[in-house]
DNA sequence: CGAATAGTGTCTATGAGACAGTATTGA
DNA sequence: TCAATACTGTCTCATAGACACTATTCG
């Protein structure tokens, strides 16, 4: 975006290729998982990638377009949060210069399209990743770590209605430490977020858990952090 | 990154253009200042735009090559912070479907390239703002407002030594709040970033103030936000 | 010494964390 | 009734914030 090389032949100089490579985050079995795909073809046949896409400017209006478009096609989930992670560039494939906009998304379904699966984040250090893929999960599961120590981001990894038990599970999962409960629920109620769905949810032989909704999509940061 | 459309017209249907947006902070007079330059010629002649450029496949290896070169040219400013805003795609510009990555980078020196002028952030609402340039000046305005307030990163707008006086008068000066000076030194000390430098700065017929520099350039988050 | 700013010490009120206690369910 | 989990109340200790106090310089 600028003056720069606006010559006629600017068009022969600098085409490059746009990508949309989706980090997907749902809790399954009480652990993080990644959506992943094993490639079927060359480059990197059968190394796991993540679900992504070329930008198409014919059909994408926009960068969320293409973004859109790549996650119902690549991984069929229904995503409750998304967010830019970061851009990649340069000789990253065998296309030519390939510039990648990187995504966070978080999905609480696991029903998903047969090409991806569900992999466990605790597993990766054992899986051979395509491309750069591996740096950008990173970026990912550090993204994740942060925001859930100071914000109600991890909310979007559960359904429409969730109970507090069930919340305090997710960041003690995500945190990988035990919290006390009635530190967790104060926090959480301070945000002034959460709504009485007014039904209950019953488990077991023992009290049932208030079901709960967000009043509205926004993530909070709490004042402070939850761990030092 | 995938590989879908890797046939070999993949090549005629998908180049874009790519380019690199930076948002350079400083403080100058007390006042936070934007850099910006007037565009001499259509599209957008006379309006304010960005220090960008486009992205030079056959001069880039990466990414990061196409930042050091862009900031270089335009700006002419040593850059003693930069991370990634945020990236957007589209038909932006003229020349057809551009994906840029928008950078905010922090300066302490005020020399820059005669082609770039310092803009007082206050004014920015008087001005008229090059293609979609309002929007990623907004985004590194929050982004930076955000991390003052539970971060060391304003020191990186001052430049290799300084006080502890002056720290927290550019704190203020970004929190729009006036600080108490017990509290604002606990909350620095206790970052373990800052190492005297021995040397003190003399102002005026009062108590000169310890200069202290960075003892790593990393930045810091603290346990709970400055301002609620 | 006075004025002006740099730097430190101290008290208090807030509130996070620990933990005990109560509530509600099915069997 | 017991077992298991949901939820709430209370006490305490850490500490952020307010503010007073001391330190250092120039004229």
């Amino acid at each position: 975006m600028s003056e720069q090389n606006n010559q006629i032949n600017a068009q022969v100089n600098t085409p490059i290729y746009g990508s949309i490579d989706p980090v997907v985050f749902s809790i399954v079995d009480d652990q993080l998982h990644i959506l992943l795909y094993k490639r079927p073809k060359d480059p990197h046949k059968d190394s796991w990638a993540l679900p992504g896409g070329l930008i198409r400017p014919d059909e994408d209006m926009s960068l969320e377009d293409s973004v859109g478009r790549v996650l119902k096609l690549k991984t069929g989930a229904e995503v409750n949060y998304s967010e830019q992670l970061c851009s990649l560039g340069g000789y990253r494939d065998v296309r030519g210069w390939t510039l990648s906009v990187a995504y966070m998304a978080l999905v609480s379904k696991q029903e998903v399209n047969s090409v991806s699966e569900w992999i466990p984040v605790s597993e990766l250090s054992n899986m051979h990743l395509a491309f750069d893929h591996d740096k950008i999960i990173d970026q990912g599961i550090k993204r994740l770590s942060d925001k859930v120590n100071y914000s109600t981001l991890p909310i979007h990894l559960l359904g429409e209605n969730f109970t507090l038990p069930q919340l305090q599970k997710v960041y003690e999962i995500l945190l990988g430490e035990e919290l006390d409960k009635s530190t967790f629920r104060k926090k959480i109620e301070e945000t002034g977020l959460l709504q009485e769905t007014g039904e209950m949810l019953r488990e077991g032989a023992f009290r049932p858990a208030k079901l709960y909704k967000l009043k509205d999509q926004r993530v909070i940061n709490f004042g402070r952090n939850i761990l030092k």
